[in-house]
DNA sequence: ATGGCTGGATGATCCAGA
């Protein structure tokens, strides 16, 4: 099973290019972002027409989450109990809930697609409750972990470059978000509850996502901030990884580029392959 | 000059992104 992640920056614009890509590398399921659009405006017909079934969770034209996949989508779960609001306090003082989080059941895989909140400026409300959701979010896992032994992957745009090498220049990041230690030390809760960077931990080498600005990807001037966790079980499945480069080539791209990772199939699917003994 | 894109919503500019 091939299962990949890509912060597609809205998906209207970007239709053509995602199922392109998905039928082109054979991916049975993607986790997207930024998919920037209600599920009254989703594209559905292009993804039904190229095999895929969608699961989404849009509220406007910022944010969203979404998988599409070739398999049935199972369990789906819009947000995380503990996720914390962000903006203006309705009348019970109650923050709104934006569009980040999206867990589906895959063939017996727990996957998320994450969005996690820029966090804009060190300092801003908006880096506050970035901290807060990631803290939120490791605390669900290390449940989500004890409750199931199914494996589990979060897979998204963290919005987080972990090592200075995720940059092309950590100096011009100093004083910046994505790299400050909090966020790091955000980003290591995960491995500490038991998460491993699937992809990293296979040797492959590369940013994830250029700024449109200031010719940043010929220049190659990028960031590694899109990343899949695999809980060890999951860990144990993965046969190879790869991250799509080209993806930010050609005519309209997203600023991001997908993720992809080859599962292997599990113990008890192949039992099923043996020969039937009568 | 501290920018330089891009997308979405609203209606020539704003907000947001990282």
């Amino acid at each position: 099973m091939r299962v990949a992640t890509w912060n597609v920056n809205s998906i209207r614009s970007r239709v053509a290019r995602v199922t392109d890509w998905l039928v082109r590398e054979d991916v049975d399921v993607l986790a997207m972002q930024e998919i920037k659009c209600t599920e009254a405006q989703f594209p559905f017909d292009a993804f039904h027409d190229a095999g895929y079934e969608v699961a989404l969770h849009g509220l406007n034209q910022w944010n969203g989450v979404a998988f599409a996949s070739r398999l049935p989508l199972e369990e789906v779960q819009v947000g995380f109990a503990s996720a914390p609001g962000f903006g203006k306090a309705d009348a019970t003082g109650a923050l709104p809930q934006e569009a980040r989080a999206l867990g589906v059941t895959v063939d017996g895989i727990r996957l998320w697609s994450l969005y996690v909140p820029n966090g804009r400026a060190l300092g801003d409300p908006h880096y506050d409750y970035k901290l807060e959701w990631l803290a939120n979010l490791a605390a669900e896992v290390q449940g989500w972990l004890k409750q199931s032994d199914a494996p589990l992957a979060l897979m998204g745009d963290f919005n987080i470059a972990p090592l200075d090498i995720d940059v092309w220049d950590p100096n011009v990041f100093i004083g910046s978000t994505h790299v400050s230690e909090p966020e790091r030390e955000a980003f290591r809760a995960f491995e500490a509850a038991g998460l491993v960077d699937v992809v990293r931990s296979r040797g492959v080498d590369g940013y994830t996502y250029w700024d449109y600005k200031q010719l940043r990807f010929p220049r190659n001037e990028g960031m590694r901030i899109d990343f899949i966790l695999g809980s060890r079980g999951f860990d144990e499945l993965v046969t190879s990884a790869s991250i799509h480069r080209n993806e930010r080539k050609g005519d309209a791209p997203s600023d991001h580029v997908p993720v992809l990772v080859e599962l292997q199939r599990e113990a008890a699917e192949d039992d099923d392959d043996r020969p039937m003994i009568f």
